[in-house]
RNA sequence: GUGCUAGUAGCUCAGUUGGUUAGAGCAUCGGAUUGUGGUUCCGAGGGUCGUGGGUUCGAUUCCCAUCUUGCACCCCA
């Protein structure tokens, strides 16, 4: 009798028709866009092996990987069951080998090893699926959630950075969502890293200031601080922060600064020559070059992407980068990608925030047939199948119910027409077909409500 | 993983300083109207008061634990 409720895990979610119909909607838009641009569809498993997985997001990513327990009885397996042995890490890799996967881009770099052979390079692919995290859920953060990947990986180009740029600017003219979306370099990061004597904590000092705008200047420097910088580091990094100005003055006075660093000035001239070409573009959304941006993943290595909806409580979108050697952990060196990813979720959530989805009704059904009784129905079925046939979405209630429940069903499921046929109509061959919005009312024959459904419907 | 908030019908929420049968609106179903919905009127069903334990003569109410939700941190789409 344990009449427990049933509930799906933590930060998941099931999808009403309502829902579906919105969130194909952005699925539709974002894939009619990325094929626009010439690219292809790909799909992978959704669990990888965890040793595909692990190591590539960060120590803060690996936390957040949902491991698949081992069939079978693994526990006999294993030798030493002290507790000792029995604590977390260690037992890991003993009873857990795969894991479900945690973004699009780590798997599509082991599926373009994997499959070297079978594609050509540059190769262009999407792919819509969703990833799992082991995230504390919250506003617009999921456990389970669709990403939109568009990748481009054999080719060093930076014509691929300014379009995957379009790609971001025609997505969100066609959702109607203002954005604004932030361009930086990680080799620029690299260099002021370097400029200021701290090489090794690259990655600290990019999430340090990747937070200036959350929590002020002063709290970042505290940070840095504690994360082992100098006091003269610290020193130094104040006026690269601070930098501010027009693009033609920010330019000069970051070439300056990053003089003395081969790889800093890579990356301002990369950085340079992707904004010339967004200059010439004229972009429906804001863009802006943003050097405290840094994004956590450990993979990037060239220009880093993010993008916001404006004046929005929730996060970043979308967002991505180039990565010089992921494939090369799965050996396959020497190639470099960029890609960016579409949040799907955080999209529907803007969306509903500011009410930008069209207001389509619900139902596809542009016609309910009423169902009278066994005769009616016999009768009904290929009139029912010519109407299908003339492409008009059509459906029949499935049951000898009540008028009123049948007719209740077709407002909540918002049928424009529904036709009633009975004896009359059945032998006269003329149906009595309803308007739903007015209440109007006519007798045709078949072909004419055919006729009338897809003049209207056009 | 850390801190805070909340959990009462399918949904949105009342309520109880611990005391018989826990309420409303919306939704659902039925009837007024056996071939006419969206408006109206009448009626019905639906609750182990998140779950488990404790204190008490008695707990939905107080205490503890746990789960779930929301928010902040961390991190991120």
């Amino acid at each position: 009798m344990a009449n427990k409720k049933p509930s799906i895990p933590k930060g998941t979610r099931d999808f009403l028709p309502a829902e579906m119909q919105k969130r194909s909607y952005i699925f539709d838009t974002i894939k009619e866009v990325f094929q626009r641009y010439g690219y292809l569809p790909i799909e992978t498993p959704a669990m990888e092996n965890l040793s595909s997985l692990l190591g590539k997001y960060g120590e803060e990513g690996d936390k957040l990987l949902f491991k698949i327990l081992n069939s079978g009885d693994f526990f006999s397996k294993i030798k030493n069951k002290d507790e000792e042995s029995l604590i977390t890490n260690k037992i890991t890799p003993l009873i857990s080998e795969k894991g479900l996967r945690y973004d699009l881009t780590v798997p599509f770099a082991r599926f373009v090893v994997q499959h070297r052979n079978d594609i050509s390079f540059p190769f262009k692919r999407y792919q819509i699926q969703p990833v799992w995290r082991a995230d504390r859920p919250q506003k617009g953060r999921y456990r389970e959630f669709f990403q939109c990947d568009v990748d481009v990986i054999g080719s060093n180009s930076l014509l691929n950075e300014v379009e995957l740029i379009l790609i971001i600017d025609d997505v969100f003219t066609r959702l109607g969502i203002e954005t604004i979306i932030c361009i930086n370099n990680r080799k620029i990061l690299y260099g002021i890293a370097e400029v200021i004597g701290e090489p090794d904590k690259v990655i600290d000092i990019t999430i340090a200031i990747d937070k200036i705008d959350k929590i002020g200047l002063e709290k970042v420097n505290e940070e840095l601080f504690q994360k082992g910088l100098s006091a003269e580091a610290i020193e130094k990094l104040q006026p690269i922060i601070n930098l501010k100005g027009i693009l033609k003055e920010k330019f000069p006075k970051l070439m300056e600064i990053l003089k003395d660093s081969e790889i800093g000035l890579q990356g301002i001239e990369e950085t340079m020559m992707v904004l010339r070409h967004l200059k010439d573009l004229d972009l429906d959304n804001k863009w802006r070059l943003d050097l405290t941006l840094a994004r956590g993943l450990n993979y990037y290595t060239g220009a880093i992407i993010e993008v916001k909806a404006e004046n929005s409580s929730i996060g970043s979108i979308c967002g991505g980068g180039r990565y010089d050697d992921l494939t090369g952990i799965f050996g396959l060196p020497d190639v470099s990608g960029v890609g960016i990813s579409f949040g799907a979720d955080r999209i529907y959530d803007v969306m509903t925030e500011k009410n930008l989805f069209p207001n389509k009704s619900i139902s596809t059904s542009k016609l309910l047939f009423v169902n009278f009784g066994k005769d009616e129905e016999k009768y009904c079925l290929p009139l029912l199948a010519k109407i299908r046939k003339a492409e008009i979405n059509a459906e029949i209630y499935p049951d000898h119910a009540k008028m009123k429940k049948q007719m209740t069903y077709a407002n909540n499921k918002n049928i424009p027409f529904v036709v009633l046929v009975g004896a009359d109509e059945m032998r006269t061959g003329k149906l009595t077909l309803k308007n739903m919005q007015t209440g109007e009312q006519d007798k045709l024959p078949i072909d004419k409500i055919i006729e009338k459904i897809i003049s209207i419907s056009n």
